[in-house]
This record gives structure tokens, C-alpha cells and sequence, in this order.
RNA sequence: UGGGGUGUCGCCAAGUGGUAAGGCACAAGGUUUUGAUCCUUGCAUUCGUUGGUUCGAAUCCAGCCACCCCAGCCA
């Protein structure tokens, strides 16, 4: 059963005093100015499997009101992510920018009940008019323009006659309301621009503020659920569905035909996902972005949907993450180690095991003949028979990787050492007989022996502990790899006393190893999209970058290690 | 010296007057051909703080403190 929070409860609530005659209905509403990331995800499935939860449905709607920063790359990009997410929408895909024609006739409605009127003053002077946190504002000398006036400017607003920022539609409120957003908050702007839904359709755009709450009724959604910085926008959200005629919202609504209890949404909202050593602010991630911090959105260390999947991100991994992170009214910043917890638990249960290794150094199997060849028919999970098995080959010569021999080994190292012994994965014991060196002293090559005896059995009179990994020389094949840390090496990069973000980059949030080896197996056509590297750590292949020559996977991450030297 | 919010374990978070769930992290054991997984155990006499009401308070009341949001014709 999904964990309670105060939203759940107010639904169930509202469901048993049959508020919305049982009705339940979110939306997912954003505005496509970018790309979706892991806070965006929280809102979606907060919305959605609220929606599910109680056989309700959930509306993706384009909150596209502001053409200057929106374009139609960023509406596919975001469709694309809630579908990955595993989302289903209800319906077909909503633009606020579809109800532009409704909007403008109710705006004819609050200027025709005296509720809103044209005004001449530039930004600047709305600035200086709307007054301060602690000073009230004042009236602007527009603001008892006779209603017929009003109609006539608005009228000619829309028609194109103005230029932009010349007037604006507002609504009538109090000028010195203690919350600014009621002191006669602008409606409608003058942009002449086009618009990636409407074209040149229109020059004049209503605001968020007005847009939003129209829309929900439109589209009779029940539960509006925002961020927590939109708590004091509600009281404007309320006064305009309000100040509407409820018989003529109604009318236009999706359900306006059908005998349903018809009641105006209702705003609640809760507190963003914010997540240690990243950033979540939508103008710093395009920054890193543009200016080259990054690779792009969908570079695997950012924290967008894109980024995260290209980095090997389940959407599972997602979505429990988002369920495990909760829902309620306290700004919190989220450890880092309950998304890893997240993408680990799902990928242990669920990535097909294979060897890599990424930094090879070579070892001759003394004792085998020169073509010496078996094939080994390894598990794909060590829990689970039914993921089936691959055939491993087994040669003379391999690769291990060089942190798994020490001449000099740290306490309680169990990996290989000269003279002592360790259990190949899957394979045979192996002791190490000598060790090769070049001119600079560097280990090039380790000469060992095969304990034949011990193939799928434990050697006779004597423990071997460590077991590492290692990869056919002959038939392994060459890939690079990425290996991704977290962005920033501070907590919280977008906090106040940290001057720029930028100071804060971790160098070696990327670093690139090229040369490894994995065993052939996972290059395969039909290969599972991601893997667990025994010993290393969950990958997966960067199907932007790769080319048929140079496959590169990237870490989705690591290992636990409770090791860690 | 305006308005709106939030404060429960290192990090999330349930709890809505009957005596502090859960997850992550961490620690200690056990199993293990991944130093992984898995299993077991431990981890808030205390809920920002000070008072008050009550047989009983994280929950109700009052004061105080800390932090967050709001002065876009952005969303």
C-alpha cells in the first residue's frame, strides 16, 4: 500500500464527504521551457498514480502561455519523458494555449462586471504603483476607466493596434491587499510573437495567474497540486474562478455536457524535490548547457530525465525513488543516497551479470596449452536461474584488472598476490607464478598456474577467498567507458552563501577510460539494456555516443563498497 | 515594523490527545565463487524552544527562536 501523506489523506477525505461526486482528476502541468528532471518526476508521479490510485484520471496539460521562452523541442522532449516514466495521460494532450479563446471571452466577462481594466502604465511605473513588501501600493489613475472604454481598448489590444507593453489588462483587486499578488495583478500582456501552438494567432497572452485556473476548470480538474511557491498565488486562483460566471465555466468544460456534479478545482500544494550535490534550478541547468559545463541536457550527469536515462536510469528506479522521497509541506533537501539506493535495488533484481575489466592487465596461464579454449556456461543472476546463462569463453591468456594484484597488498586484501592464490568468476583457481615487468619497473604481465581441479568446486585442503573478475584476452573486446560522479562537491551548490554554482564543480565528475575489455556477450544484438559489470558497478551502452568500432558504456553506478581502500 | 509557510533520529518521513511507524545512511554479526546481494541485530524516554491546558500532549493554547517563499507585463 503507498505510504500516507497529507495529500492522499485529503483526497480520501474529499472522497468520502463526495466532494467532486467521487470524481478524481490531476494534471501534470508543465511549461515547456525546458527539460524535465528528478523534480519534475516527483510532481508526475504524485499526480499520476494519485489519480490511478483512486481511478481517476490525470491530463498532461502545456502550461504554454509564454511563447518568448517555449518551443516545440522541449513539448516533445517532455512527452517523451512521461511516457518513458511509464505515464499515461489522460486523453489527448491539453495546451493552455487551446483555451486562449475561452480565456479572452472571460476576460470580456470580469471587464463587463467591472473586475478588470486596461491599463497604460509601463512595467516600470506598475513597479513604483504596486508598492512594497511592507508599503501598500496605489491606485493607478486607470483604474476607474469606464467598462465600455475597457471593452474597446481590449478589444483593440487584441487586434494588434498597440505595441507591446503599452497596456495591460488587469484585474481589479486592492491596491493594498498585504499579499501582493492580489494588488490588480496583470491578466493580459501585448507580445507580438509567435507562438509554437497558436502562430501569429494571437499578440496578446494571458499570465500563468490567470491562465491556470481556468484551465483546471476546463478541464475539471478536482486536485490542482503545485509547488509550495505558488501558496500564495491561491488566494488569486480562488478570486478569479470566483468572480466568473460558474454557469458559463461550466459550459465550456470537458464534462459540460454530462450530469456530473460540477465543482471548481481546488490549488494544494507541497514541497519541491531538492537532492544534495546537485542543482534543480531550470536557468542554471540551461547555463551548464549552453555553456559547455555539460555535453547537453542529456548529458548522464545531469539531473534530467534525459540525463538519467542516458545514464542508465530504470524508470522504475524513478518512480520508487519518488514514492520513497514522500510528499509533504517541509522544504527538504534529499540524500543523495536513497536515488542510488533506488537504481541499485531495481538493478540488482534486474541486470543480467556480465565481466569487465576496465583497466586490463594480462595473465598467462602457464599451464593450459597455447589454444586452449573452453567455453563456461555462467549464470546471468546469481538469484535468478530464470534470467538463464551465457557461454563465457575461457582462454590461456586474460585480462584481470591491475587493482586486483598487489605485490605489496594492504591488510586484508583478498584479491591476488605473487605467490598466493584466487578464484577466477565462474572459472578456476589460479596462482601467481611470476611477475613481469618492463624497463620502468611497470607490472606488464602476470605468469600463473590453473588448479584444473577446481572448476565449479571448492580446492582441496585450503581457502581461497577473493574472487575477482577477468575476460578472455582473444575474445574479449575492446570498449571505453565513462565513469560519472556526482556534478558539484558541495552539498547544496544553489544555496545562499555560495556565490556561483560554478566554484563548486567536481573535476572529476567525468572521467573516461578507454582500453577496457568485456567479455563479447554483451555486445550482442539482443543484449539486455543494462548490465551489473561484476565487482564494478551497473553499465550501460551511451547509444548517443557509441560507434560500431568504439563501443562506450557509461556507469549507471557503483557498487556498494564497504571495502573501499 | 507586511503577508504566506515550515520546524519529529545524520537525510527523507508517518503520526491529527492515549504514551514515537517505515525507508536511506551508519554500526555489529551471519551466509556467499561479486569485499555485491541476502539475513539478523542495534540506532529519537523524545518531537525547534519556553510556558500553559489535561489523568495523559509531537498532537490543543500562548509567547519566543530559526529557516523558506512573495514586490516579472516569468511559470
Amino acid at each position: 500500500m503507498a505510504p500516507s501523506n497529507f495529500i492522499r489523506n485529503m483526497i480520501a477525505e474529499d472522497l468520502a464527504a463526495d466532494k467532486h461526486g467521487g470524481r478524481v482528476h490531476t494534471r501534470f502541468p508543465p511549461e515547456p521551457n525546458g527539460y524535465l528532471h528528478i523534480g519534475h518526476a516527483k510532481s508526475i508521479c504524485l499526480n499520476f498514480s494519485v489519480a490511478a490510485e483512486n481511478k481517476g484520471h490525470c491530463n498532461l496539460r502545456f502550461d504554454d502561455t509564454n511563447p518568448a521562452k517555449e518551443s516545440q523541442e522541449y513539448v516533445d522532449a517532455i512527452k517523451d519523458n512521461i511516457k518513458w516514466l511509464g505515464f499515461e495521460w489522460h486523453g489527448e494532450v491539453r495546451y493552455s494555449s487551446g483555451y486562449f479563446e475561452y480565456l479572452y471571452r472571460f476576460a470580456v466577462q470580469l471587464i463587463e462586471n467591472g473586475l478588470a481594466y486596461v491599463d497604460s502604465l509601463s512595467p516600470d511605473e506598475a513597479r513604483e504603483y504596486r508598492g512594497t513588501l511592507t508599503e501598500p501600493g496605489k491606485n493607478s489613475p486607470d483604474r476607474g476607466r469606464s467598462i465600455e472604454d475597457n471593452l474597446e481598448l481590449f478589444e483593440r489590444m487584441r487586434a494588434g493596434e498597440f505595441e507591446d507593453a503599452s497596456y495591460s489588462l488587469r484585474a481589479r483587486i486592492d491596491m493594498a491587499a498585504p499579499n501582493i499578488n492580489m494588488r490588480d495583478p496583470v491578466l493580459y500582456r501585448i507580445r507580438h510573437i509567435a507562438h509554437h501552438q497558436t502562430g501569429d494567432q494571437w499578440c496578446i497572452y494571458p499570465t500563468y495567474d490567470y491562465t491556470h485556473c481556468i484551465s483546471d476548470a476546463i478541464e475539471n480538474i478536482t486536485h490542482s497540486l503545485c509547488t509550495l511557491e505558488f501558496e500564495d498565488h491561491r488566494p488569486l486562483y480562488d478570486w478569479i474562478l470566483n468572480n466568473l460566471d460558474i454557469a458559463s465555466l461550466r459550459e465550456v468544460s470537458d464534462l459540460g455536457k454530462q450530469d456530473v456534479k460540477y465543482v471548481l478545482p481546488q490549488q494544494t500544494e507541497f514541497a519541491k524535490l531538492k537532492l544534495n550535490y546537485t542543482i534543480m534550478g531550470k536557468r542554471n541547468l540551461k547555463e551548464m548547457v549552453d555553456t559547455g559545463v555539460v555535453t547537453g541536457w542529456d548529458d548522464p550527469r545531469m539531473p534530467t530525465l534525459a540525463g538519467m536515462r542516458r545514464r542508465g536510469f530504470t524508470p522504475a528506479s524513478i518512480r520508487n525513488f519518488c514514492e520513497s522521497v514522500g510528499v509533504s509541506r517541509s522544504e527538504s533537501i534529499v540524500d543523495m543516497s536513497m536515488l542510488e539506493h533506488a537504481i541499485r535495488e531495481d538493478l540488482d533484481r534486474n541486470a543480467p551479470r556480465a565481466m569487465c575489466v576496465l583497466k586490463p592487465l594480462k595473465v598467462s596461464l602457464e599451464n593450459l596449452d597455447e589454444g586452449h579454449r573452453e567455453i563456461l556456461s555462467l549464470q546471468n543472476h546469481p538469484k535468478n536461474e530464470l534470467m538463464g546463462r551465457r557461454d563465457v569463453p575461457f582462454t590461456r591468456d586474460i585480462y584481470i584488472d591491475r587493482a586486483d594484484f598487489e605485490e605489496e597488498p594492504p591488510a586484508g586484501f583478498k584479491r591476488l598476490v605473487a605467490g598466493g592464490e584466487v578464484r577466477l568468476r565462474g572459472s578456476y583457481v589460479i596462482k601467481c607464478m611470476d611477475v613481469v615487468k618492463d624497463a620502468n619497473g611497470e607490472i606488464t604481465e602476470l605468469k600463473c598456474s590453473v588448479d584444473k581441479d577446481t572448476l565449479g568446486k571448492k580446492p582441496e585442503g585450503r581457502k581461497v577467498k577473493g574472487v575477482i573478475h577477468w575476460v578472455s584476452a582473444s575474445e574479449g573486446i575492446p570498449i571505453s567507458i565513462r565513469l560519472y560522479d556526482r556534478l558539484f562537491n558541495v552539498e547544496n551548490p544553489e544555496s545562499k552563501d555560495i556565490e556561483d554554482y560554478r566554484d563548486c564543480l567536481n573535476p572529476n565528475s567525468l572521467i573516461e577510460v578507454t582500453g577496457s575489455i568485456v567479455e563479447p556477450s554483451v555486445l550482442n544484438e539482443s543484449a539486455s539494456p543494462n548490465f551489473q559489470f561484476e565487482r564494478e558497478g551497473y553499465f550501460c551502452i551511451d547509444h548517443k555516443d557509441s560507434t560500431e568500432n568504439d563501443p562506450i558504456f557509461n556507469r549507471t553506478i557503483t557498487l556498494r563498497d564497504s571495502w573501499s581502500a
